[in-house]
DNA sequence: ATCCTCATGCGACGGATGTCGCATCTATGT
DNA sequence: ACATAGATGCGACATCCGTCGCATGAGGAT
């Protein structure tokens, strides 16, 4: 799982919500969040997709995009290494950190914390390598 | 406040726990979990005292190093920008996010709180402008 | 006076990322 | 057939950061 930086973030957010979407649809929705030029955004899109962030497709000549990390793989993976590196937490953050968030329901904040949970126990098993 | 990067963050905790440190001292600290050559740990401070992290000062001869940020402020930096970029939250993160942390004991989660609702009203003002 | 050790200043390289522009190709309107 | 608009591939530059080495210099030991 792939840890995006920032910026790459708030693309992967818009791809979550709208499922695929062409470069200049996602830049449209997004250039006032990033104020970036079209060139930008599809820079950094063209390097989620090397990162194996984004899935590429083409259709009839059109390139299209869609997010190939789930939102709630994605904020594990970010929630998690905020706790280890930051908070120096072994175990992982509770759930009460996510409440309040409008990205995740109920539902997704089981999910998350189940997928939390796995990724501590496996950073214990290195550890102990 | 600036928002120090994950092996900074590492050299921090030792410059909160011990005090005013030379790089020497510093850098068997913490050179088991970075791993780092000398080289490397002097490098990095050096540029953390660019940045402001750590203040530099000279006895006789001998440069001695110590956090120009507490660990409060820190926090509170990382913190935020954890529940703004990634979280997505207006309000600042619950103090049970911090709750299992060995870093911070009960007043120091509540000084982080204030601190923590300060930054997220600043953020809310830059906003209407 | 000579040598060794350790600190210091500073340069360098590579990878990630933010940021942008240009040359080319393709479909579409006239 | 030709011009125009938009999409695409790709190159480029700057900054940050992880990482390391070298040359110089000062203080102590012989």
């Amino acid at each position: 799982m792939v840890k995006p930086s920032d910026f790459e973030l708030k693309l992967l957010r818009h791809l979550w919500q709208r499922g695929r979407l062409s470069a200049r649809e996602l830049h449209d929705a997004s250039a006032a969040e990033t104020r970036w030029s079209y060139s930008a955004t599809r820079k950094t899109l063209e390097r989620m997709v090397e990162k194996g962030l984004v899935r590429i497709e083409a259709f009839h000549g059109l390139n299209t995009y869609a997010a190939s990390q789930s939102k709630i793989e994605t904020l594990a993976v970010l929630a998690s290494a905020f706790a280890r590196d930051v908070l120096d937490l072994d175990a992982p953050l509770p759930a009460a950190a996510f409440a309040g968030s409008k990205l995740v329901s109920p539902g997704e904040i089981a999910e998350l914390e189940a997928l939390l949970e796995q990724l501590s126990d496996a950073a214990k098993g290195e550890d102990k390598v």
